[in-house]
DNA sequence: TGTATTTCTTAATATAGATTAACAAATAAG
DNA sequence: CTTATTTGTTAATCTATATTAAGAAATACA
């Protein structure tokens, strides 16, 4: 990341929280649960410190991480915020965390906005997000779980060193197993 | 789709257009293509009449599509465009279209916003976008290929009426092979 | 209307990744 | 520290989907 992405990434932050009316600090230890899969009450998390992830569990018991969240990140299940239907989401932390919480939905939030500038902050951080989606959901359609492993090694370097193997395996949508082997097969 | 859905999907629609300042309208033929992977230039299109898609073409030459965007649907390279970098996606028409070119890209759209309420129309026309592709990761990584036309079908019943089938199967990410299987299984 | 091209189906074979299992290594907990 | 639990590895087997191929059906085109 160059310089320059880093402080438009940081202003982009400071100017996405500004939107928060009602702004609670709150600390979390590791395995603390913040949402589970049905809550009605939804809200959205802003990392200060540690690692936040978000994930469904299937029929079949297996968990599917849909996000990491580090420092910076906010966490939050939009689609059931904006609609207004229960969590599809589990969030916990996978480190002890301090995050900020935002209990207004991004609708609402549009209302309280002051400035071109804040308008402006809040859009480029949904247009990231969907820039990430587009690019896994087309990696998923289209790379082979090597090459998906290769991907989030350049595009997440931070994430591996601190998660288990598994949630790296869960996040790129293999078997735990699957990922060893294509470690093995890497190193030579 | 209930009837208020419906109504505020229109509404949401005509906010979000009225922020385009240069518009052209335009009528293209089954198979023109309107945007090439590596393109500089890159506009939107809102389709009045018809259907776009957009897809990518991997290293095998296999093409894999990113979204059909039937009447009232905006498709755009929203991350080459955000970043100023060439287009990753190309768009053509599956369908003889009528469409409006958007030629600004979404950040310096939000400059010309007048309203509290154009604000919140283009906040949850890229919600929504958030939320269709949050639920395709998902869907990816979670269910089989039948169950990911099941939901298809359910999601998009309008689109298998008009787009062969291959298109279908490219879209949910198998071979057209796979998909053919799948429907005579579907059938007993 | 007839011919060419594209799309769809079926089937045989190949393969990436899942499942199962058993053990080793690392981490957490008493 | 010592033991229990979680995580990672390896290997055998299984399964969903890919690949290849060939013919049938549908569609576009001359």
């Amino acid at each position: 990341m160059k310089s320059s992405d880093k402080e438009m990434a940081n202003d982009t932050r400071s100017k996405v929280l500004e939107l928060k009316k009602i702004i609670e600090t709150k600390k979390v230890i590791k395995g603390e649960v913040l949402q589970k899969q049905g809550d009605l009450k939804i809200k959205s998390y802003y990392v200060k410190k540690g690692l936040l992830r978000s994930y469904t569990i299937d029929d079949k018991g297996k968990e599917h991480i849909f996000i990491f969240a580090p420092e910076g990140w906010i966490v939050s299940d939009m689609e059931s915020q904006t609609k207004g239907s229960p969590a599809q989401l589990f969030i916990d932390a996978l480190e002890d965390t301090e995050l900020e919480v935002i209990e207004k939905n991004i609708l609402d939030q549009t209302s309280s906005f002051t400035s071109t500038e804040q308008t402006k902050a809040h859009t480029l951080n949904l247009v990231n997000r969907i820039s990430t989606l587009q690019k896994r959901v087309l990696l998923l359609m289209s790379a082979s779980a090597k090459e998906r492993y290769k991907d989030f090694l350049i595009t997440y370097p931070n994430i591996i060193q601190r998660v288990p193997q598994k949630m790296v395996a869960s996040y790129l949508g293999i078997t735990p197993e699957a990922l060893s082997k294509i470690r093995g097969e890497m190193l030579k």
